[in-house]
RNA sequence: CGGGGUGUGGCUCAGCUUGGUAGAGCGCUGCGUUCGGGUCGCAGAGGUCGGAGGUUCAAAUCCUCUCACCCCGACCA
């Protein structure tokens, strides 16, 4: 048990601190208010989220861009709930060059407007369409509170921006990009999620309708992990981008945007991490196997490294990332913990005992602990120890995904009556709970002012329970189908 | 913006009430020792006490002003 992490039953928050401080993850910039440092460790995570949703965007025809960082502020007022909805929280250029510009830039909290005018310029003809482009970048939204990688007030992202010919099309987009970001929820980060629609409340400003994944972290409180919008031709009426039909006629363009953030690091710390620090699935940690010697005299230690050498060499040549731990000055110990609180899936230990039987004792970052309060460790032959590895690996990240999942399927809820409810999310208490709501917005907030949970989502069919009709569990008026709620980040 | 709090070596903080040459733990450097779950010892480096002004023989400490950050509430991927 590590007495640096504060353990999440004393205090929750802090201990998603701590560890992320641990495990070097990130810091408050400080000096810029709201804006975190990435450390090389936490990017490493992020990168691995991003050439798996990368690789994904690709397969299903999309192109990288880039576009400017400074929106003119005219953009952005071009569509009236846009910056209805961005306003709060923009920050604005007015000056450059010494001088006072002529017309304020906006740094980008998002690039639907500047995009949608491009888009006019490149969009002619039916044959244009769909134009799939995607850009990765770091955006600004001015945050009064701010939690590392959950809330910053600048974040990288990825934003994704197409555009179609009918609306058909920009629905199956919006859809396909939704489930995108669940495969790779599922996949890569073993974080189950359950897809939904937003209601008109929390929808994305400008959109016609925003879907959402949201997953559920270890206190039971759900995280929006990524979101898919239909833009409609909300945008495409903004900035004129219109195209010729078949039969010659000009029509708007159906657009959608869709995005996921480094949010996506928080969520996976929350979602598997321990008392003694991150874990991570193996498909996304950047170090899979730790390699510790252990050694006494010198001549012990070269023989130990030499070994230590030829494990990470076949390890690696299975596309595995080793790291040979030969810091010296340090006990096996500490270096145990250091790669724990780190959130390496697989230690290796290989010391003078082990050469002698031809094996190796391995030490999975999460372990049952035996009647000496001693993690269980399995003593693997060298002989064929990368096939055993990759089997190992596997099994936990199957095993994160399945702990998670079991969560969050304890932790949901199917209630019917307002005391239930309200008994649900006391305190700090929360979980996911499957209510019926009568659809309006002065329901939803009501709700949100008596519980402090919010109106997460209205699942897709086979994320929820099948839909019935039944009566709102507050208001008591008619309602179509049960509905997600809970606290949120 | 409303309420509360904190600024002192890299980090966490003590010292302030009752002014008198700036401290501890951790971390860091060097040497030795140890090494199968956070070894131990010795030596050492490192601070204009957030900033400005004032009171005083003397200010981290008292007074005034100012800046920054943190925590709690209203917006948010």
């Amino acid at each position: 048990m590590s007495s640096r992490i504060t353990p999440r039953s004393k205090d929750y928050a802090q201990w998603y601190q701590d560890v992320i401080a641990e495990a070097e993850l990130a810091e408050v910039a400080g000096v810029v208010k709201g804006c975190m440092v990435i450390r090389p460790h936490g990017f490493a995570i992020w990168e691995a989220i991003q050439q798996d949703l990368d690789r994904r965007f690709k397969a299903t025809g999309h192109q990288n861009a880039y576009f400017p960082l400074l929106i003119p502020m005219s953009f952005i007022e071009k569509e009236a709930e846009h910056v209805e909805g961005f306003a709060p929280e923009l920050a604005v250029v007015t000056h450059a060059g010494g001088k006072e510009l002529e017309e304020s830039y906006v740094i980008r909290p998002t690039s639907e407007t500047i995009i949608g005018h491009f888009f006019a310029k490149w969009i002619d003809s039916w044959r244009d369409l769909p134009l799939l482009i995607n850009q990765w970048c770091n955006v600004v939204r001015w945050e009064l509170r701010t939690r590392l990688f959950l809330r910053t007030s600048e974040f990288l992202w990825q934003e994704g921006h197409t555009a179609h010919a009918t609306h058909a099309e920009a629905l199956e987009e919006q859809r396909r990009m939704l489930d995108i970001y669940r495969d790779s929820c599922h996949e890569l980060m073993a974080m189950p999620v359950i897809r939904g629609t937003k209601s008109a409340n929390e929808r994305f400003a400008g959109a016609v309708d925003t879907q959402t994944i949201e997953a559920m972290m270890q206190d039971g409180k759900a995280l929006q992990s990524g979101t898919s919008h239909d833009l409609g031709q909300n945008f495409g009426k903004a900035f004129n981008v219109m195209f010729q039909n078949k039969d010659g006629e000009r029509e708007y363009v159906w657009q959608t945007s869709w995005g996921a953030s480094t949010r996506l690091v928080g969520a996976v710390i929350m979602s598997h991490s321990d008392d003694d620090g991150l874990v991570l699935p193996p498909r996304l940690a950047p170090i899979h196997v730790a390699i510790v010697p252990i050694y006494r005299k010198d001549d012990e230690r070269s023989a130990v490294l030499e070994a230590a050498g030829k494990v990470a060499e076949e390890l690696r040549a299975d596309g595995l990332s080793v790291r040979v731990d030969d810091r010296e000055g340090m006990n096996p110990g500490a270096k145990y913990y250091d790669w724990e609180r780190k959130g390496v899936p697989l230690r290796l230990e290989l010391g003078p005992r082990d050469l002698e039987s031809q094996s190796v004792m391995s030490k999975l970052r999460i372990a049952e602990v035996n009647e000496k309060g001693r993690p269980v460790k399995e003593a693997l032959p060298l002989e064929g120890i990368g096939a055993r590895v990759g089997q190992i690996l596997d099994g936990f990240q199957q095993f994160l995904f399945d702990r998670a999942l079991a969560r969050q399927v304890e932790n949901t809820r199917t209630l019917d009556t307002w005391d239930d409810f309200t008994a649900c999310f006391e305190d700090g208490d929360s979980g996911f709970v499957w209510a019926h709501w009568d659809g309006t917005t002065e329901t939803e907030l009501a709700i949100k002012e008596a519980t402090k949970a919010t109106l997460r989502c209205v699942a897709l069919p086979g994320d929820g329970p099948d839909p019935e009709p039944g009566a709102c569990i507050k208001t008591g008026k008619p309602s179509a189908q049960r509905v997600l709620f809970a606290k949120a980040y």
